[in-house]
DNA sequence: GGGAGGATGGAT
DNA sequence: TCCATCCTCCCA
């Protein structure tokens, strides 16, 4: 696959799997900032999204599409906009939002909020879980995203390799497609805009 | 039907 | 460094 070698800038021909390979990790960036809204028995609670891995297609070993569509996959092959929600480890929920386009399966995991580091906090401080799984991320749904206009410059985002995955590899476990942007500056940032 | 291993987090 | 805890997927 041509996106898998790294600069995809020197490609000559971009494939669909390169650009929507680019789309997803833009909106991961993108959603550094923006607030997961949990509504849920009438009473809202909102963070603003402070890291998150993208993953990205089935040529991607560390995403779960790259062993192929199966019962807990379905719904990375759907459209995008929809909550993928799993259970690791036997205790901790991750979630996930589903990028597009539909049959490309992608998908970037919330791994901290405000106030909650790690993306099993990010679940539990907001009583996300499985219920989820395949839900649009639609207010009417329980949990959805927010533009309330907080600007996260560039300086402020830092990127890293993902977490936990070396099971897939060098190549795809030094993928640089972590984001994080510091909380405090974040906070700072967020009153000056 | 059985078994291995996991996109973590907290205790030791 | 260890391990709780259970779902998913592969293999037989």
């Amino acid at each position: 696959m041509g996106s898998g070698t790294g600069n995809d800038f020197n490609s000559q021909v971009l494939t669909t799997e390169t650009w929507a390979s680019r789309a997803t990790l833009a909106h991961a960036r993108a959603l550094l900032g923006k607030v997961l809204v949990r509504t849920r028995a009438g009473r809202e609670s909102a963070r603003v999204i402070t890291e998150v891995e993208a993953y990205i297609g089935g040529s991607d070993l560390a995403c779960h599409a790259s062993r192929g569509r199966t019962r807990r996959t379905e719904v990375m092959y759907g459209p995008p906009g929809h909550w993928y929600v799993y259970l690791v480890y036997g205790m901790h929920e991750m979630l996930n939002l589903v990028t597009g386009p539909e049959g490309w399966p992608s998908a970037i995991l919330i791994r901290g909020v405000a106030g909650a580091s790690g993306p099993g906090r990010v679940t539990r401080s907001l009583v996300v879980g499985r219920a989820l799984n395949g839900k649009p991320a639609v207010r009417a749904s329980g949990l959805h995203i927010e533009d309330r206009g907080i600007r996260v410059p560039e300086r402020l985002v830092t990127r890293t390799p993902r977490i936990g995955i070396n099971y897939a590899g060098p190549v795809w476990a030094s993928k640089p497609w972590r984001f994080m942007v510091d909380s405090a500056a974040l906070g700072g940032a967020a009153a000056n805009s």
